[in-house]
RNA sequence: GCUGACGUAGCUCAGUCGGUAGAGCACAUCCUUGGUAAGGAUGAGGUCACCGGUUCAAUUCCGGUCGUCAGCUCCA
């Protein structure tokens, strides 16, 4: 009997008895351990939990906490629904089966289609198997024998023959009789899925390849608690009650209109009035941080957009051309080519750097139908853009500026969360390697002199610089993409745009493209989600409704609103023939902050009965006081809901 | 754009195995003047997305278009 020396992750070792396994050394550590224990990895490999270990290895045991065991634990949950899918539908062939963020899902090439009952009966097909215990069993063939086994099946032959001939072990896994082609690692057996749900069906093309075949995709999710399984299906249907298209309709906020273009956003006034308030908070910031606003048309000759280089590089999302005067021109995607020519407008100096100009621009871009969505993806938006032209000594401390400047907006609409990603030089574009590493660098520094962590998206940069992307966190902890910073080194050499420097000579200035908000489309999507509809005071298309408890108090009704209105507290005056049970429930779901409630009691005291939005009866306050401490709160657009 | 599902009143949805339709909410009028999440009665509202085809007859069946939804792919 031989011992062999197990090193743990933090630097500790332990002897065990040769031919141990993970979950025996699980078990030897806590009990706890041996139970949410879902895959280990041993010498740096992922492997299965009843792996024999026969050497001196290092051991690390991953649970659902870690990222390596859901993603074990979800990829089992594929396999599982795939061999459920099998034992019901023999000839069913599958494409791939990952693990994605949340959940997993598999392609299915099969004749019928299927449905949401057939979720149904696969799920109790899953569970039987569950029941049943089968273990995931490895194996391990050679290119050869594995090309044997699943002989017949194309997408796995394909697969196969991608792989290289010498250096690869090809890994079977199977449970009864379903069998699979995958490197693992798994689950000890379908015992260990303990909660899971299959969420969706929708089609999807092999390899993602839409001249490829067609195939149909199932999502699904597993826990290792049924509670966990319950709280993200609760959280699915708060995403659900949140969503901004259904919010957008019940507030009354915006429309979109088929008979007049998908993708093109109405803003009713309750949505315009939000919009409005973001707009002036958004355009006192910019003059505050030393930016200076613009406005530019939305058209442009094909010319301009020839030297900007777009009917190149951006053509399959701009619209066709009008002629006018026998010229095309073309709407705007993109803001930059116009502050570009009113940069150019006249000599520039050293003297005049950095320049920060800012517009709300309203852009027009062809987005393919298959991708609009809600507010969220359309084809007319509003940029808040700004580009900064800057000498080559002032780059890093604008981008700081812009960093901070992101920061403050993001704070104040209650996103705390940011993350920060550096976008470096993609392969394919050549050019001035100092400028972009220069550049790179710079973003860099930035970012590091905040103190913000950032990760690095290797060559995800655009051709024309390297950039910052910022995501956000939303109340429901989902990320958004929405704020950008972008160095172009192309834009000012296509428009020889130039400064002249100290040294009396010509400079070509670098340019920075940045947006914080992202689009006021897309951002008013994201905020409707973030607030459930329910914005704080300051955003709050209706601040506050008047509700008389019957029409003999209108009188005094009137005299609240009108001191309510003195104040450009935005206010609603509800003289419906309803009794107040019905009109504060009506004024409720509309999310409106505040309800003051007015009757005898008021009108003899001189107060209002104030009901707050979510937390009902607040009790009795003299009118004014209550419009102190509103005013106060919209003054401080304080996040208090 | 591609795949699939879907499109009936302002909203949420029933329904018609082919004979031009219904509920609840919302809306209007009247009764009721009511103190913290839906008082009652009456009424008005629809070319059943649009365009073709089949049929004596199409909202229903077929084809196309537009749009929506879930994905794929792509992005602010």
């Amino acid at each position: 009997m031989s011992l062999i020396k197990i090193t743990f992750p933090d630097g500790t070792a332990k002897e065990f008895e040769k031919g141990i396994t993970p979950l025996q050394i699980s078990k030897a550590i806590s009990n706890n351990l041996a139970k949410e224990a879902i895959v280990s990895e041993i010498n740096g490999i992922r492997r299965e939990l009843n792996t024999p270990i026969n050497e001196d290895s290092q051991v690390k045991i991953f649970t659902f906490d870690n990222l390596e065991g859901k993603d074990t634990y979800w990829h089992s949950t594929s396999h599982l629904m795939a061999h459920a899918i099998k034992e019901i539908y023999p000839e069913a062939k599958f494409g791939v089966g990952p693990s994605i963020d949340s959940g997993f899902y598999y392609d299915i090439d099969i004749n019928t289609q299927l449905t949401e009952e057939d979720l149904i009966k696969i799920e109790k097909k899953m569970q039987s198997i569950i029941d049943r215990n089968d273990s995931f069993v490895r194996n391990e063939l050679s290119k050869v024998e594995a090309l044997k086994f699943f002989n017949g099946d194309q997408y796995k032959v394909e697969l196969i023959e991608a792989f290289d001939e010498n250096n690869t072990i090809i890994s079977t896994y199977g449970e009864g009789i379903f069998t699979d082609l995958c490197t693992g690692p798994h689950l000890p057996s379908t015992k260990y899925i303990k909660a899971f749900k299959l969420l969706s069906v929708s089609g999807s093309y092999w390899r993602g390849d839409e001249k490829k075949a067609r195939m149909q995709r199932i999502y699904g999710i597993s826990f290792p608690k049924q509670k966990m399984l319950d709280d993200y299906l609760e959280f699915l249907e708060e995403a659900k009650r949140r969503d901004h298209r259904k919010l957008g309709k019940d507030l009354d906020l915006f429309s979109i209109h088929e008979e007049a273009g998908a993708g093109l956003i109405y803003w009713h006034p309750k949505g315009a009035r939000v919009r409005n308030e973001i707009e002036d908070f958004w355009k006192k910031e910019h003059f505050k941080n030393g930016y200076d606003l613009l406005y530019s048309p939305h058209i442009g000759k094909s010319q301009l957009w020839e030297t900007s280089g777009h009917l190149v590089n951006f053509k399959e999302n701009m619209y066709s051309p009008m002629q006018i005067d026998e010229q095309d021109y073309y709407v705007k995607p993109m803001n930059c080519p116009f502050h570009i020519l009113m940069y150019k407008s006249k000599l520039r100096s050293y003297r005049d750097l950095p320049l920060r100009w800012a517009e709300l621009g309203t852009v027009y871009r062809y987005e393919k139908s298959g991708v609009l969505h809600g507010l969220l993806r359309v084809r007319g938006f509003t940029q808040d853009d700004a580009h900064i032209f800057c000498s080559k000594e002032q780059i890093e401390s604008e981008i700081i500026e812009v960093i901070r400047f992101s920061n403050f907006m993001w704070n104040k609409f209650g996103f705390g969360s940011l993350k920060y990603y550096v976008s470096t030089r993609p392969d394919k574009v050549s050019g001035d390697d100092e400028l972009w590493e220069q550049a790179t660098r710079s973003l860099e520094i930035a970012l590091e002199k905040e103190g913000l962590k950032y990760e690095i998206d290797e060559g995800g940069g655009a051709f024309y610089g390297p950039k910052i992307d910022i995501k956000i966190k939303d109340a429901l902890n989902r990320e958004w993409q929405m704020s950008t910073i972008q160095f172009d080194f192309n834009l000012p050499k296509r428009f020889d745009m130039k400064y002249i420097g100290e040294d009396g000579k010509e400079h070509v200035p670098f340019m920075v493209h940045r947006a914080l908000l992202g689009s006021i489309e897309r951002f008013m999507g994201v905020l409707i989600e973030h607030y459930a509809g329910a914005f704080p005071d300051w955003l709050a298309p209706v601040q506050v409704a008047v509700v008389p408890v019957s029409q003999n108090y209108f009188e005094y009704a009137q005299k609240v609103v009108s001191l309510l209105l003195d104040e450009n507290i935005r206010v609603e005056f509800d003289k419906r023939n309803e009794k107040i049970g019905y009109k504060i429930r009506d004024w409720e779901t509309q999310k409106v902050p505040y309800m003051l409630i007015v009757g005898e009691k008021e009108e003899t005291n001189g107060t209002v009965s104030v009901r707050k939005h979510k937390h009902g009866d607040q009790g009795e306050i003299k009118t004014n006081e209550f419009i102190s401490v509103l005013k106060d709160s919209i003054n401080k657009k304080n996040n208090n809901n």
